[in-house]
DNA sequence: GTGGTCTAGACCACT
DNA sequence: GTGGTCTAGACCACC
């Protein structure tokens, strides 16, 4: 059961693929706070890639307080994770949103198919957020 | 008289984010099948940018068969806009769905929030694609 | 006029040297918000240090709102510095005095040679802030 | 009983840490000179940190002549403690009001701020090095 | 064992 | 021209 998983050709920096892992398991339980992330080298080799990478990609997640570094003893999703204003969060939401639309949109998409497929992610991402 | 607004500092590529905006006001109707687009000079000019910055997001919305530049009389919104197959369409879609749900569950939004932000983001864009 | 020096010998990080170094002349006002730094490589090759060195410092700068960086345009001082809560600033303050007196008593130092070393200092990186 | 605090989260080396709590309770006078360190094992029992880290710390410290370590009997703080010449203090000095003043600057503060941060840290921290 | 820094050099993306 | 990503590999620091 591999927990991470990239597409070197996908375009998108490897890091940030990492990143993305790894805020997905986060949004969908399958890491919870305080839980211990694979080792730097341990992770590069499983993906076949260069260990800097994964340095780069864990750095970034700590400067945004997803995960903590612990010298010497590893890497750990941080256990109090950011939060956010009510209001900003609400603009970042919209912001999202509105790049969905858009695109959906373009694709043809009509309203109903829009909303299944959010529908549907809910449903796979896990119900509810842990009580916040 | 069309609204393009790019911010030079967001970290996006501003080319990106001319073809956003020609994609947005496609997707929201202010720019319809057919109408012609700002001219490059005219839009690197009141967008402050170079002009080859301009080139590249017409060529690569050319590419995606958005728009259609005819030389020597401009850039046109492509007349009969690209169709995905409906299954394709629907794995973009979970696509766009799962990162709006995983960044939304980061910020600590429940399935409401991000419901509710998506419904007012359609309200906004136009009720309806022109006829799917 | 080399605005920047480094010793590789001090056991401080080649970045973070770079980095204190750019943070020091911004404080003297030799560099002024608005103002371009030196290219990656230019800076790389006049240091004698390898490029990734200097992305790194440079990268970290942006990441603490210093320094701006815009993708084929080059690197440039934020035009406008963030900002903290006067509590907070003074907390730091605190902090950073604390750290001072503590080695300057072990050093043997007196009350009268800690407050000269300040004034000297202060009069050496000059008078005021650029009125904030 | 001594009061030792140490925050593993910080990014600062837990060794550094516990060097900088004996400087601190030295400087301010907490811990006089000869007077006895907490063992290792109790001291790494009460931090909740590995004992080789406070070996380290003390060996560190027996390094800089500000502990002395008797075989059996335990760590003391060095009865006479390390002096250094007044020219090469000055220029330590310099270095770290430089370092105070550079971030102080940075977070905004004018001259008087710094300087009644300095008065309050002199005042807290003990009137007097024990005579120089 | 863990993470952190740095080099030399290739290749790509943006303006 | 500019900055960004990645590799292969060395060496250091922390626990």
């Amino acid at each position: 059961m591999l927990l991470f998983q990239i597409d070197p050709h996908s375009g998108v920096p490897v890091y940030r693929q990492v990143m993305d892992q790894v805020r997905y398991h986060l949004a969908a339980g399958t890491l919870a706070p305080g839980r211990q992330l694979p080792s730097i080298r341990e992770l590069a080799r499983s993906l076949a890639v260069n260990p800097a990478t994964i340095v780069k990609a864990y750095s970034e997640l700590a400067h945004l307080n997803i995960i903590e570094i612990r010298h010497g003893r590893g890497a750990f999703i941080h256990p109090d994770p950011p939060v956010m204003p009510a209001d900003e969060r609400r603009a970042r939401l919209r912001q999202l949103t509105n790049q969905l639309v858009v695109e959906a949109r373009q694709l043809g998409a009509g309203e109903k198919e829009i909303r299944d497929a959010l529908e549907q992610t809910l449903n796979e991402i896990n119900p509810e957020p842990p009580e916040t």
